[in-house]
DNA sequence: TAGATTGTTAATCGATTAACAATC
DNA sequence: TAGATTGTTAATCGATTAACAATC
């Protein structure tokens, strides 16, 4: 599907787009040019009309981009159609916080289940989902497969859930612990989510100026 | 302090490399030199020693980098000894993870409050920290003034939370909502946490390869 | 001292911006 | 048709990498 290698700062505008044209449908937009949507991405429109030709040809010359077609194809080009599954691992706080809070399905994914080791929760429900035992992963995953498996477990044991999901089958793993993970695998894809790292680059920018 | 412009991709590095040499820190490592430090990172020698002359010249010729020094260094440019407070608005489920499992002193954060409006939790302690009513921000952030508000409430007040933040006195939003915030005021540094961007660049890269 | 490694300048690479012919 | 706006090619800008003199 892709016609080229895409930049990874393409592929970071892409979900931007994604959620600004959702603004816009709700709003009632219909169509929108490129130098519209930029001035309220804070782009230039140069760099929207180059970055969406990396996936084709989604406007029209003097009219511009329909709103519900583009946000359909970015959808597409996300991968959001692929009716991905996700598990969680670690219903502690965070878990829990995503589990309850966090729109799996308006991003394309079903959570299919979270796991975690306390007996006291395992056997529960939080918001639907049903808390399996740690122990079940393999057993579970063998039956329902998952496309990604999201970290929330304590750092000291990431790694080895990292693995153990990637013996699954998993092809992503959503990090948000605070290690790094190093997989003896190729070709999974680790997405981290380093709260630290997002804090201190904003006692940076506002420790800056003096 | 700052020698010149530092761009987005450097400041965006400096926590890795902070949390990096913590690790060889704990493993012992008195010294490192850029290049076997890159070799860890997935850095080039030439990118380390480029990021950090922006900065000064912290190692010497022949012998490397000492790790303790070079450490206290990032911390010192990332601003993690000027004992910034922060408050958390929103004691939900995303707001108490971070409350009870965010280690805000290990990276130069005081935890100062966190505010809800349910009154079942005002009043109450988590991870002993007090949760206050939202009606008294103003008055707790004139007695005690925060550098930086962290938003994990609901979307639809964040807009209105992070202005009245902002007028409390706040540098810096830390915005784990799903709204995109523009403030009325310049010099206001949001850092943005986008669950579902990460998400659905995650949704990219395994979609990828078909 | 000789070897190692820095800080910095120059070269390369890639990403953003500008320009414009094509065309709705 | 005339005006608007695309997709794409070329120009510019900035970030990464390479090279090397300085020196511990």
């Amino acid at each position: 599907m892709k016609k080229q290698k895409v930049s990874s700062a393409v592929i970071r505008r892409l979900p931007r787009y994604f959620r600004h044209l959702n603004d816009l449908l709700q709003t009632g937009t219909v169509r929108i040019s490129s130098s519209a949507l930029g001035k309220s991405m804070g782009l230039t429109a140069s760099q929207i009309r180059q970055d969406l030709s990396c996936f084709g040809e989604f406007g029209q010359q003097g009219y511009g981009y329909n709103v519900e077609k583009l946000q359909g194809e970015i959808a597409e080009i996300l991968g959001m159609n692929r009716n991905h599954n996700a598990v969680i691992l670690g219903a502690g706080n965070l878990g829990r916080a995503l589990i309850e809070n966090f729109h799996f399905e308006k991003n394309g994914f079903v959570l299919s289940a979270a796991f975690d080791v306390a007996p006291s929760i395992v056997g529960t429900q939080i918001g639907g989902v049903v808390i399996r035992d740690t122990a079940q992963l393999e057993n579970y995953l063998a039956e329902y497969p998952a496309s990604v498996g999201v970290l929330t477990v304590p750092g000291k044991v990431a790694g080895i859930m990292a693995e153990r999901l990637v013996a699954c089958g998993v092809r992503g793993i959503w990090n948000f612990t605070n290690m790094e993970l190093e997989l003896k695998e190729d070709n999974i894809v680790i997405e981290n989510v380093h709260f630290a790292d997002s804090l201190l680059a904003l006692s940076y920018m506002i420790s800056d100026t003096e």
